[in-house]
DNA sequence: CTGAAAGCGCTAACAG
DNA sequence: CTGTTAGCGCTTTCAG
């Protein structure tokens, strides 16, 4: 069933028919006959046609680190939520934390002539710079800022900040540093900075053998936590991640730490896990959901060459004081 | 750059550069000439063009109820996976969880040319089997077996009948069911059935007051918790999901009922939550990352044309039994 | 082994 | 307002 046929169908040319679904241009009649064939026969134009003529594929590449993360899920979900009714459809690349899968999939990206491409980042290798600046489509960046690209971030340094200073204020004579590696410029280095500036701001210089390096996962988290705690009783700590600070706790309390009591902990992301542990996770909320939605919108707005120049926008955070820094334990529903 | 200039370059016809990246058929010479214009320009085919002709697009859609649940996530990583190798790439709809737009999505997917579905189902409406019906590409269907259509599922009826059970056998004298909507025959209906044959094993008779409906969220499984211990204080809950559970746990707490010993509780899913809760949580393992990659491999080879016939194939489950039906309380991780 | 030629289904000038 | 015409970039007969 092509447009010819159709157009056979309701006595008109292929073009009535082409401009019955695009512009429009056409007279009454016209249209109502190819209204009447169209229903019958169930006829949708050729999307792969259209795109070799128009160019335009109304397709958007997501390329994302693992998808069964919540901070990812809640980003894609925003993204989803903004592209929805725009009638464009999503591309998703999984990378599952490959940096080189990253290249690859935005060099296919780049390609197969999708419209947009949004990129959930970790961390900016020469490689990356590289594919990113031969990108002839609009690029947005979630969750990292890299200079002179368009970026939707969070503002990681004054969530960790906020984040060892609530530690500080809550009785933690020196918070400990439990990050991820500074190769990830937010989650990593940011993090660190805000842990560095709050301990400078309480007067209480860094010493290197405060900050422990950790991967994302719970599992390493308890495993550097336990390692820890053979040998020293810290009064708190601060943990890069929701994830590296629900390894912690656990550890915490089998050595018989009293979490919320006899050490503080803290994470970032406030992520549904830390809302029902054994002692709930005090944390900073970020808004994923928004960024995504953002994102997608500031896709939007460059693919329809609106709003000229590059543009960064950071979020905000919101502290979520729970009980493992000795609040209250406020009901979790 | 096209098809036609790379040939010129290379001194060859179009014909010798589309065989070049497709069957071969040529000499060693002209190949060598391509490869080395081809290197120096960074040409690469027009996808939109070859799917024009071929037919083909090479890209699989996924309609998902709501991606930030841990379930879908596993499942879709899983897909990910298996397609990643394949030269497939992943469409995603997202439907948030409304039937209409499952409907709806599946009937873009018809229509764009897309040379594969996989379907991640929750309710099936007469809408649902229509558009199903007159889909021309093959589908998958995952965690719900439809009569007639290709699926991976899971053993819902077995691993409900095994919490319910495994309650019964910890003490509880007459486990009460909380659960979802029987439209959903998988989470809903067959987890029932699973419930209700452990009664019927036990020779407990089934009371209605003793079944209870919530929606998929861990606040609904906490309110219908609070409403029902305003009244009584059952010894056994099975939940329908870990969501459930998690809600009616803390739920429990709140009423000064020790979960695992006062009451016992058990979900399924072994979801990431239900092993951080204060009392972590008994439950079923469902396989769904494995799920998904059996329904990607089941749709490659549909759309290889391998293997005739209707296939549905169910995965099983495993007993993770925790703090929660009064079991040992083994760390974590 | 190779190239010329004929479209895939659609849209966009262009001339009525 | 309408139809004719000329491609978009590629693959695939078909005849060398």
């Amino acid at each position: 069933m092509n447009i010819t046929e159709i157009a056979k169908l309701a006595g008109v040319s292929k073009t009535a028919v082409s401009r019955y679904f695009n512009n429009g241009y056409l007279s009454a009649e016209k249209k109502a006959a190819i209204a009447e064939v169209v229903a019958r026969t169930g006829y949708a134009p050729s999307e792969q046609a259209r795109t070799l003529r128009v160019r335009r594929t109304r397709q958007i590449g997501v390329v994302m680190p693992r998808l069964s993360s919540e901070s990812t899920a809640r980003v894609v979900d925003g993204i989803t939520l903004s592209l929805a009714g725009e009638g464009y459809q999503l591309l998703l690349a999984n990378t599952a934390n490959d940096p080189d899968k990253e290249v690859e999939y935005l060099d296919t990206f780049r390609t197969s002539g999708v419209d947009g491409v949004i990129f959930l980042g970790s961390i900016f290798t020469p490689a990356h710079k590289s594919v990113l600046r031969s990108m002839h489509m609009p690029v947005v960046i979630v969750a990292q800022q890299y200079d002179g690209y368009n970026c939707v971030y969070h503002d990681d340094r004054g969530a960790a900040q906020a984040m060892t200073e609530l530690l500080i204020r809550r009785g933690s004579s020196r918070p400990l540093y439990i990050g991820v590696t500074a190769q990830d410029r937010a989650a990593g280095y940011a993090r660190h900075e805000g842990y560095l500036a709050a301990l400078k701001a309480a007067g209480l210089p860094p010493r290197a053998e405060d900050m422990l390096l950790s991967d994302f996962t719970m599992e390493s988290g308890y495993r550097i936590a336990r390692q820890l705690l053979e040998k020293r009783r810290p009064d708190g700590i601060f943990c890069a991640t929701d994830a590296i600070a629900i390894g912690v706790m656990q550890a915490c309390r089998e050595a018989g730490l009293a979490v919320g009591q006899d050490v503080l902990v803290a994470g970032i992301g406030d992520s549904a896990l830390g809302r029902v542990t054994a002692v709930p996770l005090t944390s900073a909320h970020l808004h994923y959901k928004t960024s995504g939605q953002e994102a997608a919108q500031m896709l939007l707005r460059l693919m329809h060459r609106q709003g000229a120049g590059v543009r960064c926008l950071q979020l905000g955070y919101e502290v979520m004081e729970r009980a493992s820094t000795g609040g209250e334990t406020a009901p979790a529903m």
